[in-house]
DNA sequence: CATCCAATGTAAAAATGGCGTAAACGCCGC
DNA sequence: GCGGCGTTTACGCCATTTTTACATTGGATG
């Protein structure tokens, strides 16, 4: 296990706290990455090995409930919410979403990489206990973003990537082409399934070792797909 | 899903505030474990399978930073710390030390049980066991859409599957030709009976050990089918 | 008990629409 | 511009559904 700096992803709207909190992040041995809304924040998550992401709740472009309700579907990566909010209702319904953490505004920054600090450790931990999956000759591991076949790493695309973390994520469980489309697409792409059929024979032509006859990425006619370990 | 209780110790010298939150854990389906003192509370991680630690920082017979050290060095179970102190230099020293979470009094209850499922969904390992039907040597796992018989997984198409979920729903009742078109084709299509006839027999043809006896999908004449388990 | 007939079961064509594949297009970063 | 990637368009195949046709059951009836 090698010991480079956390990559940590900043998701917050206002340039100034987002600037506050990264440069802090940085002064701890982190590598902050700066999003400022929740779908550049999404792609960062997937653009590479993502350690923790900090999540401000008000976004202009989502709400924060949301983001972490898609994030959880295909990723466990831990989550630390700041809000301006202090309800008690806001912080259940962020925590039971998925968040790990919550800090209200204003935070003093030590207590902040205090939490930083405890969650970064938890997930290492985890890390040992095999966030990797193995099906074939084909072992992905998500927490770093690799993808190996027969030992050979492999390139996925950001959507090849998402579409199978989703389907990881949810081995041996159908998944509606609908569910598929809104979880790697966005929401409001319920409809045209047609992408999943090219991007899935994409991925089966790159995992499968004999793509006509699929042994894992498998059709649920009608209905979606279904991945079988 | 069904999994055993969580086991959570309360470290917590005042009984009233130790009381009052056993008996929200207990509420919560948890099985709270009361502890007095530092030195009962490590006695019950040792006793049992311990699934979160709730410590309370002001302890008579041990401060709390020295519980998370002496606990930290052979467990890695979850720590939630509640204290009275809710100076910053105090959630430092406690996350550092090895707590995943700090909450300082008052806090709300609400709360409180939210951060508990928070640190419990990390911590449990996934067994989420589906509810699954059984009949003959046929096994029908409806969440996961998957039918299989003596072991060996078979494919259902659409309608055949929606029919016999809609059977299965309805155990030994009798369904009428009317309300079995309209829950598999949707409403409109109350009257052509003899599509059913087809799908039955297909039923028949792939889950009964003799199709022609049919065990489990028996015909009511006059009326419409019933599903016997 | 034989017969009839309506309901049911079986089998096989025909039509539909979902699915997989290929290729062209456009966008953007290098 | 070039290459990679997402999007769009086009088309043939085939599983599934629907239609059609025919055999079988079983109970009522005379």
């Amino acid at each position: 296990m090698s010991d480079a700096k956390p990559r940590v992803i900043v998701v917050e709207d206002e340039p100034q706290i987002r600037r506050f909190v990264s440069d802090a992040l940085r002064r701890e041995g982190c590598t902050p990455i700066q999003a400022g809304t929740a779908q550049q924040g999404l792609d960062e998550v997937v653009a590479g090995k993502t350690d923790l992401v900090v999540l401000d709740l008000g976004l202009p472009d989502m709400s924060g409930i949301e983001f972490i309700r898609d994030l959880r579907t295909w990723s466990r990566v831990p989550i630390l919410i700041l809000s301006a909010r202090s309800g008690e209702q806001d912080k259940i319904a962020a925590l039971d979403t998925g968040a790990d953490d919550y800090l209200a505004k204003p935070f003093g920054v030590g207590e902040l990489l205090a939490r930083v600090r405890a969650l970064l450790r938890r997930h290492r931990e985890d890390d040992d206990a095999s966030p990797h999956h193995r099906f074939g000759d084909v072992e992905a591991d998500l927490s770093r973003r690799i993808v190996s076949r027969a030992g050979q790493e492999l390139h996925l695309t950001q959507i090849e990537y998402r579409l199978l973390a989703v389907m990881l994520a949810n081995s041996s469980k159908v998944l509606t082409h609908r569910h598929l489309m809104q979880e790697v697409w966005g929401p409001g792409h319920g409809e045209q399934a047609h992408y999943l059929r090219i991007y899935v024979a994409r991925l089966r032509q790159k995992l499968e070792s004999d793509p006509t006859q699929p042994q894992h990425i498998l059709t649920e006619t009608g209905v979606g797909y279904r991945f079988q370990p």
